[in-house]
DNA sequence: TGGTAAATAGGCCTAGCGACCTATAGCCCA
DNA sequence: TGGGCTATAGGTCGCTAGGCCTATTTACCA
């Protein structure tokens, strides 16, 4: 699990980054801000692995922060505006990456990755092979393996019901076999228990009925 | 539930409000579209009950899109540049909503369920009156009696932390104050074990970092 | 036609969960 | 100064969850 902080002044693109992120299953928001200031303050008590910077910001901007911490996590910079003097204000700061906002969601996916894994994309020879080789490594193999009785209890779970007799109702089975499909999940998606599989239910989508 | 449909060129912003806004209950995002041609196209398809529109886009403005839709849903406008100009411009083409790119999540879903009731908030006396009656609590009325270590124990079960001897370790107290948390917890949200507390720790946000 | 997988169901056992109770120290506030 | 709230912690008890095992029926498919 990757963990990311964001600063961006544009509450809607942060809050938004943060829920699309977050959907994104080895990657994780832990903290946000919405100025430079708090910003640094942030960084500092969570100590995220990948650090998302947006170069407008008011009372310090993200270039002003970045100079300010020390021993920082690699960072992405965004911008409205990439000129030139952005980047080579951005890389002189030391963030390790560079998109504009109009970048698409799996490209910034692969470079947070990418940055995670300690690779440089600021000037490297080809942005676009590092990418590739970070895009969507892991797509959850256990996930994949849910069988459809299994999706369906998950869901049920995801929308609060947790008592076996409740679900072997719900479901026209014995309890037993709630247990059964139950003890399958947690095999398949690594897990020990029923919270810990509403956490992943609800990370997977299963909480939303199917389309 | 109300059915939306958003154009935007920054795409970061366009899967960030898709994800945000598909996360409340009562809001779907149906279509999106990265320049004003393409907007118009999805909303004669979709026909979706409320749009969001950036003024600055490619091939054609947000405004210049509003101007060419007959009878279109109800449209609200945002932009970088809070400007008159924009407003009376986004007024004239026949906006009902106008807001920076800094509102916060809750206000937008706020305008979003106004604008879809048919109120109109440009020009509106007052504007705030009118998104608080169509506010959603986002803490009913158990959640706001939490307490800072419950709040904080909830954000640890989201997470996946569901084991009592690691959620003590992590915050440094016996296993039986964990459990002594848990329940009331689980009284004052009128819940009864860790899978339902996980459930609604996620939908009132506490698995994100708070600020 | 035989093999594999899903869905169903039961038994057994132990650790752990949640309910209910008491208790103390540190607050803030009236 | 006393009352209320929070955070901390301990005890007991009944029931359930989850681990591990076997078993049947119904599919699909090579």
């Amino acid at each position: 699990m990757i963990r990311i902080a964001i600063a961006d002044d544009h509450y809607l693109l942060l809050e938004g980054l943060r829920e699309a992120l977050n959907a994104v299953p080895d990657l994780q928001v832990v903290a946000t801000a919405g100025d430079g200031e708090a910003f640094v303050a942030i960084v500092a008590a969570h100590r995220p692995d990948v650090l998302l910077v947006d170069i407008e910001m008011p009372k310090l901007t993200g270039i002003a922060a970045l100079r300010k911490l020390e021993n920082a996590p690699p960072a992405i910079v965004m911008t409205m505006h990439t000129d030139t003097d952005n980047l080579k204000r951005a890389e002189a700061a030391g963030a390790v990456g560079f998109f504009s906002k109009e970048t698409r969601l799996p490209d910034l996916a692969a470079a947070i990755r990418a940055v995670a894994a300690g690779e440089v994309l600021i000037g490297a020879p080809d942005i676009d092979e590092i990418l590739a080789r970070h895009r969507q490594p892991v797509l959850d193999a256990g996930a994949s393996a849910l069988t459809a009785r299994e999706r369906e209890l998950l869901g049920y779970l995801a929308s609060g019901m947790s008592a076996t007799d409740e679900l072997a109702e719900t479901m026209f089975i014995s309890q037993k076999t709630v247990k059964n499909h139950l003890a399958s999940i947690y095999e398949k998606l690594a897990i020990s228990d029923r919270a810990q599989a509403v956490v992943e239910a609800i990370r997977l989508g299963f909480n939303r009925s199917p389309l």
